[in-house]
DNA sequence: TCATTGTTTTAGAATTATTCTAATTCTAAT
DNA sequence: ATTAGAATTAGAATAATTCTAAAACAATGA
């Protein structure tokens, strides 16, 4: 039995799954897309993505791949994180937590621990409500 | 008695100071620069900023602007902060504090209460050393 | 079944933020 | 003044991201 797929038959079903409980309509792309990204936990900027599902032997534009990112991110599949102008990291984990960036390696990592701060919404600016709280600690490689 | 400046006299003293206590030579360009950027307290991108200086009629490139702010901020003239991937705002305040960035209107509003928790050395990644922390609270206008 | 129409998705092309590098300007020494 | 080296500038190149026109798909009716 063979397979052009780049992850075990038990996830197709579990892949399908994640995206229809979103409201995502599947297609080829979008599962070849979510195949990877969904792989494991993981950190990825959109050219590792696109880099990762050619790897596959998948032919999907660069495009696509951020054009589908997106979609996952306003559907809560992913979450952005900005690291800086160029380093948009996207999260297969969208559960609440912040990232530790190591600026020498590149490297993001989770903080576990939900040390943010808590707002409530007499904080906030007159008239806005919260959105995300996004806390980033930028730590260096100490020599 | 007429200027060309698009700053008071009285301001250019203590803009050439703020260089050169910062160790950045004295230029006409980083004059320019930094007399619009240090008019007032304020978060602007390198666009607006490059916008701001040419409506005071002065010409100075967008590169410039750009290897301008990117020195003021090693030289702790300035803070970055990273809103998305097409916008990088530049706070002429250093300050330790953080911000509210309002999705709807695009404005980046400083949060003045050091609410950022607390980490010592022990909660960072092994081998690593704490360089700054980023904490930005996306709201949205509450319609 | 097969057009027809409207909607969704894709990806090449265009855009735009940012960086790079070659040319220019400045400084210091002779 | 002239040269040599360092610092600075800005036009050109790059690369991340978005746009839009074409392609794929879905729904409807003859």
């Amino acid at each position: 039995m063979e397979s052009k797929s780049n992850s075990p038959m038990v996830d197709r079903a579990r892949i399908d799954k994640l995206l229809d409980d979103h409201n995502i309509n599947l297609t080829r792309q979008r599962r070849l897309i979510a195949d990877t990204l969904f792989a494991r936990h993981q950190h990825v900027t959109a050219e590792q993505l696109f880099e990762a599902v050619k790897n596959t032997g998948a032919r999907v534009s660069k495009a696509t791949v951020y054009n589908t990112l997106g979609l996952f991110v306003r559907k809560g599949l992913v979450r952005e994180v900005f690291i800086d102008s160029s380093r948009t990291f996207y999260d297969s984990n969208t559960s609440h937590h912040h990232h530790f960036y190591n600026v020498d390696t590149g490297d993001l990592i989770d903080i576990k621990e939900r040390l943010a701060p808590h707002f409530v919404d007499s904080d906030l600016p007159a008239g806005t409500a919260m959105e995300i709280v996004d806390l980033v600690i930028r730590v260096r490689n100490s020599s």
